[in-house]
DNA sequence: GCATATTTGTCCGTATGTATA
DNA sequence: CTATACATACGGACAAATATG
């Protein structure tokens, strides 16, 4: 999707939402937040206030509200007298996303005496559906789902909201990564594998298979961050 | 500190910052952030946009972008058409906040090949001048820095921030604990003798004493929060 | 390296909506 | 229920910093 295009959508979106939750500023940043999400904002573009304020129908000091927002979860870039960004990852932002994944999934699952095996499972047969349709940037969301759902055990609104943040900031990176297909597929057949550790009340194993999971994806997205 | 007292604070504070960070919102975000967290501005306060204007030297857009960012570190509650407020924790939320710390301390902890004992030390040392000087508000954030050096030792930047976030949240609570003293005294003594653990190499020694030491803190302050 | 155009940072005045005494 | 205080939001203005030719 171009810049254009992207701007485009951005009269109907934040239209529908505006109706409906809190204020101007937070609509706001849901409607870019979305569109970031979507790819309709790629990495390393520059987000200029005054193309914004005619498609988003705010003031720019309600934009600018929204943009800090944003640059607090990390998926804007704020370069004082200099404008704002969408955020790039380095291979150092991918290295340490992916320890604190390993940090809290794994003991996460361990520690769960009730995964949520419902909601894992759930995620895998979305995650296959988006793969039928051949939408691999949806596949990859699904399999940050599942990722979640296994946080989620733990019952804690704080770890969820900071895996939530991690997810963020990870899908950035996927808009990053050239194959998409060749990158997420794989992945699915992992995740439904763990599903399945876990249904058999093999905790360790499945905490093996995570363990494994999580090497290799982060192998992978450094080698596409460093060439 | 009356927040009369407070307020008056503030022109030193804004002024002296102003000259050397970023922009005003931070700058101003960085001043309330430290008013909150000496006291001066106490949990349940209302944080009224007109009164800080003048004082802070800044616009109400200028303020109301500051009021965000917090909004964000969750130290100030926003409740649209009502105004800010200095948040105010539930005993959910210090449930909450233990639930997180138990997970990442422990682990941190247990993984860390290389454990900073130098900080951590540097930690029990700092809190007992403080003790000296009987500044027991200042022996909590000593502590706090204490648990901060487990958790750095896993060398994650996103992992201290989280930390920092958590640190922040628990501390707006020790302003609602009614006697300092008995309640931060005693955990200097056993942090002292979790890094003594350390020092002698019993990992898992020290991990059972912290989860004991997290326990302990938890019952206590959810028995000041219920009450 | 310079002059100019663009964009950001900040402030102000004001109109409107909402909650509370 | 009215009055008042306050938050929300807008649009205009100008200085300062930055990008551009």
């Amino acid at each position: 999707m171009s810049v254009e295009d992207a701007v485009g959508r951005l009269r109907d979106l934040a239209g529908a939402r505006r109706r409906s939750h809190g204020t101007a500023a937070e609509v706001t940043a849901d409607t870019l937040r979305e569109l970031i999400m979507e790819g309709g904002l790629r990495p390393g573009d520059r987000v200029v206030e005054e193309s914004l304020l005619e498609p988003l129908e705010v003031s720019r000091n309600t934009l600018r509200e929204a943009f800090r927002l944003l640059v607090r979860e990390k998926l804007l870039e704020h370069k004082v007298n200099r404008g704002v960004f969408v955020r790039v990852l380095t291979a150092t932002d991918v290295d340490d996303l992916f320890t604190v994944r390993v940090l809290i999934e794994l003991t996460a699952l361990r520690r769960s005496r009730e995964p949520n095996w419902t909601a894992m499972t759930e995620a895998v047969a979305q995650g296959r559906a988006y793969a039928a349709a051949e939408d691999w940037l949806g596949v990859g969301t699904a399999n940050m789902r599942f990722h979640k759902a296994i946080v989620a055990s733990v019952g804690s609104a704080r770890l969820d909201e900071i895996m939530d943040q991690l997810t963020a900031e990870l899908r950035l990176g996927f808009h990053e990564m050239g194959d998409p297909r060749a990158f997420h597929e794989k992945y699915l057949t992992r995740n439904a594998a763990i599903a399945d550790a876990v249904s058999q009340g093999d905790i360790e194993g499945a905490v093996l298979q995570l363990q494994e999971y999580l090497d290799d994806a982060k192998s992978e997205m450094l080698a596409a961050f460093t060439a």
